[in-house]
DNA sequence: TTGTAAGCGTTATCAC
DNA sequence: GTGATAACGCTTACAA
């Protein structure tokens, strides 16, 4: 079945031409006679013929890939930034190899050795995990975009998005519609928890309301544990900021299972904007990042490097947006203890 | 940054030794003396060499390379069998790269070819959705792997889940709780959707009960529909079997809105064990393939091929299995219909 | 417009 | 053990 395949020699004889004639027609060299074209094309075609894409990078030493690791295929946020990603390299007439470390620093590392290997024109990490030095090393080999993970790296490009304005725009949309006693699920050791929870609080304290954040995690689990604790306490809330849409989604369960009605009693909102959040009866308020902006953007600094039209380190920094959905709304009374 | 870099030749010349001998120690040669070894390999690290592996691949006309295509990489459903094949690959000494043409075939041929053109030992598609052309077309250039596509093309090997027995198993729980009217609610164009439709069908005629097919969607908003219409319709009905997990989901959300409990009243099933089916507040009992295993399947198989261990044609079905959760329970009131 | 020949960075086959 | 030298399949000046 696997036969040797054939190669430019074989379609160079069959058409009775030269091997570079050859090559000039699969690079659709515009100098090459009709005719020509034509029987090479036909020679090709009929040897099932198609292009060597190691041997051509090795001859043209130029890369036509574009790595990109995948830091999660078990997360569709990744989905989309590759879609972006992907056409963007389409338009550029690149190749997008992917990897995935499935979140393992061992795992991660060896993935992006596998597609330097192949020595890409450049590589996207998407929220990588591995050690900044790691990602620093591979930056000196091949240009190197980091999304979604802050880096001060001056060889890697980094494309973010502003948890910090996140947080606040969630925070803006709850006191907006009267909201006072606003506690925050943090999200732990994760990577955005940080600057999530400094975004809330700095709204909070712009709003000159008394932040208050409840330890949480990322999953279902530690939104609802959080609240259980929330609860138990018996201290008085009528809004939830979720480290993530897990989290909310954790939290919502929490709350419902207490008694309590979303948004009637309590408010809840999430970050991510996750197919979960989306779900009919979720319907869960959240934040959106530009994630397809994201994916084309990192595309576009590395063509800048590759270009040599910036060789400064770039950060972007992309703003994220509120997505409203149903379970946020006004807090059950007007809250008198505002302003004391 | 991303100067030239240093080569097999760098290496020899820094180590005074002679570039045969560099490949010998990079491949992990035992006919080296220690001390040679040892000092290749520190110019090595040294001028930060790591092997060009197209050059290696070019050189030694094998690869070591494992093309996946992921047909969509917003279905987690897909990151379990990647990472079975990416174990079994890694044990195998392959390296996977992934592509992925979000389930569009225009696109997916392309990253097939892309994939193709880096030569790879073998190709694994998962659930690809282009004509069955163009993956025997693949198929007479590398071996492949079809996973979660059924495929009669000889040179084609395939892996898939017994759809038939998985909805099966669904009907047998259903009705060893004591429901005589299951629903199905059925996936429409989906591949998958005939098979589990055909194993309902046949569980129901199984055990002497007429089977009753709503038409629905993979969606959860064809799952609220299709109860929307069950309900209007007047029919009486103690469980359904969903399409897939979000039908199922949007089959949960309209049974509440109509105010009938689950599982009290109803009860319903789904069919993927996604994370969505897990989420604590959905608790959805569906039914689960051996994921990681397919996709350490679909490598042996490829190996199989690749040593020439087989050559006919592989038809790897694999049995799918059960997971009860708390949406399904005993039906409302002994079903006196029973057996009329 | 087409052909010739010299690489590209490896591996592999031999002699030494 | 070690070191020339010829592939591998292609691109790319440079000639013709």
């Amino acid at each position: 079945m696997t036969t040797r395949r054939p190669t430019m020699d074989d379609v160079a004889v069959r058409a009775g031409v030269s091997r570079a004639l050859v090559s000039l027609v699969m690079r659709e060299s515009p100098r090459v006679s009709p005719a020509r074209r034509q029987s090479v094309l036909a020679a090709a075609a009929e040897l099932g013929y198609s292009p060597h894409a190691m041997a051509r990078a090795l001859a043209s030493r130029e890369s036509r890939v574009l790595g990109v690791l995948i830091s999660d295929l078990h997360n569709p946020y990744f989905a989309e930034i590759v879609e972006g990603a992907d056409a963007a390299a389409r338009e550029a007439g690149l190749e997008v190899i992917l990897g995935t470390g499935n979140r393992r620093a061992a795992e991660e590392r060896r993935r992006i050795e596998t597609l330097t290997s192949f020595r890409p024109a450049g590589l996207i990490l998407l929220s990588p995990v591995v050690p900044a030095a790691v990602i620093e090393q591979a930056a000196t080999v091949t240009p190197v975009v980091a999304v979604e993970r802050t880096l001060d790296a001056p060889g890697v490009d980094t494309v973010n998005d502003d948890g910090e304005a996140g947080a606040a725009l969630v925070v803006d949309h709850l006191v907006g519609l009267g909201h006072t006693r606003v506690v925050h699920l943090d999200g732990g050791r994760g990577a955005k928890s940080a600057i999530r929870r400094r975004g809330y609080v700095a709204a909070m304290h712009r709003h000159g309301l008394p932040p208050r954040v409840e330890p949480s995690e990322y999953t279902e689990e530690g939104g609802a544990a959080a609240v259980a604790r929330l609860l138990a306490g018996g201290e008085p809330f009528t809004a939830l900021v979720g480290a993530n849409d897990l989290n909310a989604v954790g939290a919502l369960g929490a709350l419902e299972e207490a008694g309590l009605r979303v948004p009637a009693d309590v408010s809840v909102a999430g970050y991510d904007n996750t197919a979960l959040s989306r779900l009919l009866h979720v319907g869960l308020t959240t934040v959106d990042q530009p994630r397809e902006r994201m994916g084309r953007l990192a595309v576009e600094t590395l063509l800048e490097r590759l270009r040599g039209t910036r060789t400064v380190p770039a950060r972007h920094v992309l703003h994220p947006s509120l997505v409203p959905r149903r379970t946020t709304g006004r807090p059950p009374a007007p809250d008198v203890t505002a302003g004391r």
